[in-house]
DNA sequence: CCTGAGTTTGAATCACCAGTCAACTCCATC
DNA sequence: GATGGAGTTGACTGGTGATTCAAACTCAGG
């Protein structure tokens, strides 16, 4: 067997201009949130890309492969997207608060968040029993945190925010909180609404970090 | 007996003084926590209880059944004893320095919570496809949160705490740092160690009710 | 002892699904 | 207009595991 891995690509991207691995990974990604990893068949993805089932495994070696690379794609695009979304701002404090509202679930219509967030807990569940994904977890939670971490910094440098507790430390509360809210909302508790995990991340954010709230928060 | 035709509890519990329903419980949550949900199967169950796979369906309607109920039950039980443990305490600082303690998982060598945490895993991802457990995670996940809330309204009410923000708030936000940062812990993540986790929670837990923390903090 | 309801077994059934494979299509190239 | 290889198909295989079931067993009460 060649290495499929590397080599089919830029033949399939002839075909249609899109490549077929790409397009079964997003597949897979919309199969999983749908109907879980555990539920998930590859005549299931094969129908959403409207193939054969057996072509599924000509591009990727098993299922398991497959729905882990999945994983790890799909939470990969929603971060970058996220990145894309706040380099636009410049003020610290708006980039977190952007920051915040990107992670509420279902809160800002254009970004659901709902897909990511079943995908976190699909990865944190399968990640106990495989090494593999639990290290591809460590990375991608990391710089999750990292980038709460880096507003944080950035206020710090430009003056906007005042000096206090290590920005790592704050990336950790702060991501850790947004995590578990975020389960919550996910969960359509009904205690924790979408616009209740904002003010609760907004005022645990502030007290971190060391500013006021104003009265009225611009959204 | 009154309920002879549809509970044979009684009948069971006269071999040798165990419930078999209670027995059959225990025995999946095991097998969940050690195989996880998706790769229990029946078999498994049967031969931790040592009996044939025919039984189980027999106590059972069915595997999904049987699993959801394993998943709140074992739940119930880490609950029950975690507030069992906590009443021995008469500080309120004191109990919730042990709930944190407690919710940490491998802290403590007697109280891991290792299983709990991934059984809490597995019954988020079952319940964003599966109402009714959707349902029972909700009462669960507001029982948990109300243990930190009632703590803090006992020591303010015995003037152990300054008067705050509202209890219930506090509740849900400590709760889901600590959701957030036990899954970190439990990813066995190398930048969230135990020891770390727990002085995060102590030092947001202090400050969100708003106490200093003294420098020796009692184990 | 008998009897019968409740309990337990283990073999049989049944459906499902990952992964295989031989054949076919489509092009690019010669 | 042949050749060959990548891409694609869909029927097939093999294993697995939930669920069923008829038979066997247990034992409390008659």
């Amino acid at each position: 067997m060649a290495f499929r891995t590397e080599a089919p690509l830029a033949r399939a991207r002839q075909k249609d201009g899109k490549d077929r691995h790409q397009e079964i990974l997003e597949a897979a990604a919309r199969v999983i949130t749908d109907r879980g990893l555990a539920e998930t068949r590859i005549q299931d993805i094969a129908e959403r890309c409207g193939v054969s089932p057996g072509l599924i495994l000509y591009y990727f070696e098993s299922k398991d492969r497959l729905l882990v690379e999945a994983l790890t794609y799909a939470n990969d695009k929603y971060y970058l997207a996220q990145a894309r979304d706040l380099r636009r701002l410049d003020s610290a404090r708006d980039q977190l608060w952007r920051l915040i509202d990107l992670s509420v679930p279902g809160l800002l219509p254009d970004f659901e968040r709902l897909e990511e967030w079943a995908l976190w807990i699909e990865i944190w569940v399968r990640a106990l029993r495989d090494p593999a994904l639990a290290k591809e977890r460590e990375v991608l939670d990391r710089r999750w945190r990292q980038s709460i971490a880096d507003i944080v910094r950035q206020g710090r440098a430009t003056g906007e925010f005042d000096d206090g507790e290590e920005a790592d430390e704050i990336g950790m509360k702060l991501g850790a909180l947004i995590d578990g809210l975020a389960i919550q909302v996910l969960m359509n508790d009904t205690q924790v609404s979408p616009e209740h995990m904002q003010r609760m991340c907004r005022e645990v954010a502030a007290s971190l970090i060391g500013f006021k709230l104003e009265p009225a928060t611009p959204a």
